[in-house]
DNA sequence: TCCATAGTGGAACGATCGGTCAAGTATAAA
DNA sequence: TTTATACTTGACCGATCGTTCCACTATGGA
């Protein structure tokens, strides 16, 4: 072994994302990165190779961090809808209490990068893939538990919440009053009536 | 008078609309619009100042001719409910058929630009309160018309509807297949019912 | 015909971009 | 204590960014 890093990588990424979250990816700079990491170039390079590669690792924390834990909580055993609902409105209400109003990295990155990068592209494909799927596992288990009528689509559902939820964030970060996007959800979750 | 332009300025105009549409604001250079418009550097400075005047004029083009145009169908007198289903399958195949999946100019901005540029956000954030109003009008007319149940409130709808096709944008752009944006367009459309 | 006017074309600006590199330094193992 | 290793630091690279400027050219009116 030799001198160890007097970072810790982890949370250098951590920085990292809440960069790229706030101002996108090309509008971040190397410089702002360094500045928000509070490390040099050197390291920065050696460690996570360049922006490109910085910035999959930090999609990567993203998705499997931030996401996934939340997403989780949609599997677990119990009444699936109330809990449907209230993850639902619980990520609304996420999005609006950010006073920087930075929505979500996937969206924000899928809007920038997807037409261009094409990899980008297919893992942000797979992402809203894995949201829509637990989106339908928990609809199928309240189909199950007799708590969505049966002439319901658990797919169609799922893909329609997925959509709706993207599109929530479309406007949290055109600046929609609040009590709007929280109407525009009920309306939305009315629809599982 | 004098030496007259060797361009038409709307025309230009047209072009530097695709390059941004295509590309995004930050990823857009000088060049490529100095290219895409078949101008050179002088011209463009002087007729259209900076790149961010330029934008804004490309914006104001998009609402007013590409947009504006669309959701002036929505007034016209007639059945409204089956208008606006059209209107919103015809956004959507449109937005499915463009093999760049651009997307809307408008849907890309927000995400891209609307945290920084207060301006801007400020635009659009207008704009899609146009589009919102447009659908409450028609709403509010097919609820006169009998046409929509007596229970459901068009404001709800109206803003329900805008964050549908804000969504809608997301998901194409993200590369999701045509049938299942479809089916997402039709359980949206649903909730008219 | 001549001139004022304005468009054209391209060189050049400073700033910033992402990325590289080598010299210096601190650490753990031998 | 020595040595190999790898982190740190900052100067520096060429490329590209948006923008300015000026010599040149073409046009319509006097």
């Amino acid at each position: 072994m030799s001198r160890p890093k007097e970072f810790i990588p982890d949370e250098a990424i951590e920085k990292a994302l809440q960069v790229f979250w706030h101002k996108g990816y090309e509008a971040t700079s190397m410089e702002d990165l360094l500045t928000a990491m509070d490390l040099n170039r050197g390291s920065l390079y050696d460690t996570f190779g360049d922006k490109r590669q910085l910035f999959l690792k930090v999609i990567d924390r993203y998705c499997h961090g931030f996401v996934g834990e939340k997403f989780s909580l949609l599997d677990q055993p119990g009444p699936a809808l109330p809990t449907l609902r209230l993850f639902i409105r619980g990520m609304i209400e996420g999005g609006l209490a950010d006073p920087q109003r930075r929505g979500c990295l996937i969206a924000n990155t899928v809007m920038e990068l997807s037409p261009h990068e094409k990899e980008i592209a297919g893992t942000l494909r797979q992402v809203l893939k894995m949201a829509e799927d637990t989106f339908f596992r928990v609809l199928a288990r309240a189909k199950q538990q007799g708590e969505l009528k049966k002439d319901k689509d658990p797919r169609a559902l799922a893909r329609f919440l997925t959509t709706m939820l993207q599109g929530t964030i479309v406007m949290i970060k055109a600046g929609a009053p609040a009590d709007a996007v929280n109407q525009t959800a009920e309306t939305a979750l009315s629809i599982l009536d």
